[in-house]
DNA sequence: AATGCTTTTTAGGGCTGTCTAAATAAAATA
DNA sequence: TATTTTATTTAGACAGCCCTAAAAAGCATT
């Protein structure tokens, strides 16, 4: 069984390069608040184990194998399935489930994740609606996109939002922003300037700065008219 | 914060020498599976540290100082309530909670730690009867004795069961014996022999060999008649 | 009080995962 | 293409926690 280390490797490779692309050293040591030179002592390491969960070249960064792959994906598994179970069951809030979930993931036997995703129903998306691996390795499809690739226009929901920092959760809470909350994109200033929005059911006017939109994901617009691109 | 091996070598302490015993570098390399020569190791470092949880006399064993005493009681408060909540939550039977208790106790906050308790209802016991330390470090109080303890004719009630066992944990449930069952030792074979006991409401006659007795206490029986000793 | 047995400690290493500083390779720019 | 900047790797070290083998201390027994 792989270290907390290791596995923290492996989800971060997943992150930065999904389940196919290359992880710089630099991206990981970055994500992973590490030396960039421990980065490269860990890959190499974990490229010639057996079996070898990462491929490793040179001045190229890291890439997942099948097993390693697998790995990452149960470990994202663990997370989700308990930042759901900490916001459902124990009245987190979704802000709060992150750090907790951090250290739950390396701790919970197999036998722990059936149960939480049995109480659970076998839910398919966590509270910031990110897909939650099934346990054989395949993903609940959701097709969607970043908020920033909306035409001015297009009435959306949304989809999910990136759960790495609270600060800019709790900022969406107070706009009433969560999975589900139904947006439409009436005006988008030039040259990176913020988008109107009016938000839920009331309609309320929001403007967002492209940083925080661009933690956004929403679900893709009816095709009728031209919403996206 | 001390890390996880560090952690369970204060909870060993506690559990070997309660809170101002000592315990001995044997007993402890025993109940942590490492080699005595590991232990003296890590006596030595945590005896220096600031604060140190630990006293240590070269050849006479270790003990708790107010520090590590306060550490241990709350390692054994996230380990208990955990046990709890898994039996009562997520319906692990008795003997299944310990395992998975000894990882998660080093992996939640002290958030997590008060909303388990919280949704508990405040517990005083463990599954297996154990007590659980309140916050501020005092123990609810239970006076009970080990049913090797107990005078031939004494009716009493299981208190708590020692939970280092699954495999006598298993053995107990299917004899009906939990915390709380009603017991009548009826007999007692000389030389360490077989207790024999009426169990429960149906009385249901039991005999128990002196090695799953002393893993068994009880409350002490109501002071008139000689029933201890 | 000397002997032998048991327990504990010392000495010397190993593995994991991190670090810094220096060297090198790759990429960007002139 | 030559040069500079940036990214990455090597080299060497260290902390935490474990190990084995050998020495030493403590204890029990005669």
């Amino acid at each position: 069984m792989p270290s907390e280390a290791v596995d923290n490797y492996l989800k971060a490779i997943y992150e930065i390069a999904g389940d196919d692309g290359r992880a710089s050293t630099a991206s990981l040591a970055r994500k992973l608040s590490v030396a960039p030179a421990s980065v490269t002592g860990m890959l190499q390491k974990l490229a010639v184990r057996n079996p070898a969960p990462v491929e490793y070249e040179k001045h190229h960064g890291a890439r997942l194998s099948d097993h390693g792959k697998q790995r990452a994906l149960e470990v994202i598994r663990h997370h989700r399935l308990i930042e759901l179970f900490l916001h459902r069951m124990l009245g987190y809030s979704w802000d709060e489930v992150h750090d907790e979930a951090e250290r739950l993931e390396h701790a919970i036997s197999e036998q722990l994740e059936d149960r939480i995703a049995e109480r659970l129903g076998d839910p398919e998306v966590d509270p910031h609606g990110h897909p939650i691996p099934r346990k054989d390795g395949t993903i609940p499809p959701r097709r969607d996109l970043s908020l920033l690739d909306l035409f001015v226009g297009a009435k959306t929901m949304v989809s999910r939002v990136s759960d790495n920092d609270p600060e800019i959760l709790r900022y969406l809470s107070e706009l009433g922003i969560t999975p589900g909350t139904t947006l439409h994109l009436t005006e988008r200033a030039p040259f990176d300037g913020p988008l109107m929005l009016e938000v839920g059911p009331d309609k309320e006017k929001q403007a967002l700065g492209p940083r925080v939109a661009g933690e956004i994901r929403v679900v893709p617009p009816a095709a009728n008219g031209e919403t996206t691109g």
